[in-house]
RNA sequence: GGGCUCGUAGUGAAGUGGUCUAUCACGCCUCCCUGUCACGGAGGAGAUCGCCGGUUCGAAACCGGUCGGGCCCGCCA
């Protein structure tokens, strides 16, 4: 029977066997310490016989094998516990030698990430690296907790859309059977059809962006949470939603991984269950009168404003969460509600200096989103729109939601400086592989 | 798309005109080492200094081009 090195404690004083990945050697002459690696972390195995060493020799970390030993307690060793009288069987042998370390920390350096995403299927071994896509995991599993537990429902919409989506985004063009599909840049107007079903929905699920930006926080192929939600009784209740899934999220994820966060120095977690909420306007005026750099004519927040907001609500109200609200009517999307005063129903969630959440309530009067959409120069007859009309034609209640950017939030929580660095094989506009 | 930057063994770095036949650390190979855990010690292999051209008596270094990256702005999540 195979053991786990994270079930060794239950299994002292017994002969077991282990399988794994030799992660590193280290001989000492007559005594020989060998890490084995499984799904759970690190098994060390102590060798004095000098002929299982040698069955090793030539052998590259790696090297797949099993062994069995006696399963004996030691403070000494790293989880209390080691493997002794070890007997080596070579499961499958490794002799080219890995082109990265794993057991050290790999350069994060923004020069170096090219080698790092080249050498991505091998470095992500490397046990620090895997720190971060098991907190990536965790958070994930904390989001759909949280969800499910408000009654969502997970849906899975297509990718693969006709016509350009939503307006806004570039998209990735492709053919589809001699006619032109779109990769989908959102499940905007599936998410919100499904409010019709459900009420409650959620998707956890890339979409596609085709902008040419090349900055620490844009990806070709990004991993968005979307949520809608069905008679909302105004936009605070969107707000509420979105704000109560972060604090829960990110309050168990320091609670629960504050090893592996340390590992990566992750800055403690500055949060209250209820974040500040500024109209976009108060943060331009804010900003401008604190820099004295005049803002007040943009209509969006510049990224330096971004990170100036979540330092001074950190400083001023302990939150390094903030939302914007009422973004400016000049830059909404069709199916936003309009305030009718300059201003959408719309609010961004920043963190950490960063933009991770977009949340308006959505115009869910038929005529009224008929009139925006021909205003925003969409086609409602189009086949891209006309499926996704009938659903208001049929009625849908008020209802609001958000977009999410799940690598964006995978970052910011580990203290990462680049969204790359929190995804397992990252696509921008100069990568497309591994 | 605009601006600014960087490119030296498998990896990370040092070297800004001659002392470079290119330095260091990790990794790799050989040997020593019985409690390592970023083990330690001795030795060794490994780089046409991204590529092309130019300046110069002399170029890893200076200039031009080119290829490949990075950061910021814009766009966007």
């Amino acid at each position: 029977m195979r053991v786990l090195s994270k079930e060794l404690k239950t299994h002292i004083g017994e002969q077991v066997t282990i399988q794994g990945w030799i992660h590193k050697k280290r001989l000492l002459g007559g005594l020989t310490f060998i890490n084995v690696r499984d799904r759970g972390g690190l098994t060390q195995v102590v060798i004095k016989d000098k002929a299982e060493v040698e069955k090793l020799r030539g052998l590259q970390i790696g090297t797949v094998v099993e062994v069995q030993g006696a399963l004996v307690e030691e403070p000494r060793a790293p989880g209390g516990a080691e493997l002794h009288d070890a007997v080596i069987i070579v499961m499958v042998p490794v002799t080219e030698e890995p082109p990265v370390e794993i057991d050290k920390p790999l350069s994060h350096k923004s020069d170096n990430l090219d080698t790092l995403f080249d050498n991505r299927v091998i470095g992500l071994r490397n046990l620090q690296e895997t720190a971060i896509f098991k907190i990536r995991s965790e958070l994930t599993r904390y989001i759909r907790e949280f969800l499910y537990k408000n009654d969502f429902v997970e849906i899975n919409t297509p990718k693969l859309v006709a016509g350009n989506a939503e307006g806004g985004a570039e998209v990735f063009k492709t053919d589809y059977f001699g006619k032109e599909a779109t990769l989908a840049q959102s499940p905007q107007l599936y998410k919100q059809i499904m409010v019709g079903v459900f009420e409650r929905v959620f998707e956890i699920a890339p979409a596609f962006r085709a902008e040419l930006s090349a900055t620490t926080r844009h990806v070709s192929e990004v991993t968005m949470l979307d949520v809608e939600m069905g008679f909302i009784d105004g936009h605070k209740d969107v707000l509420d939603l979105l704000q109560n899934l972060v604090f829960e999220v990110l309050t168990r994820t320091y609670e629960e991984h504050g090893d592996a966060l340390k590992k990566w120095n992750a800055p403690e977690l500055t949060l209250k269950p209820e974040f500040p909420r500024y109209t976009m306007a108060e943060i331009h005026e804010m900003y401008s009168k604190a820099t004295g750099k005049d803002t007040t004519k943009e209509l969006d927040l510049t990224p330096d404003e971004e990170k100036w907001i979540c330092d001074y609500t950190k400083k001023n109200e302990g939150c390094e969460a903030v939302f914007a609200t009422n973004l400016p009517a000049a830059k909404m999307k069709f199916y936003h509600m309009d305030n009718g005063d300059g201003t959408a129903r719309s609010a961004d969630l920043l963190f950490r200096g960063i933009e991770i959440s977009t949340a308006p309530q959505r115009e869910h009067r038929y005529e009224v989103l008929v009139e925006q959409m021909k205003k925003a120069g969409v086609n409602p007859e189009d086949p891209g729109f006309v499926h996704y009309v009938t659903a208001f034609k049929h009625g849908l209640p008020a209802h609001g939601g958000f977009g999410f950017g799940l690598d964006r939030l995978a970052e910011k929580t580990i203290g990462l400086a680049n969204i790359k660095e929190a995804i397992l094989f990252p696509r921008d506009i100069n990568r497309l592989a591994p």
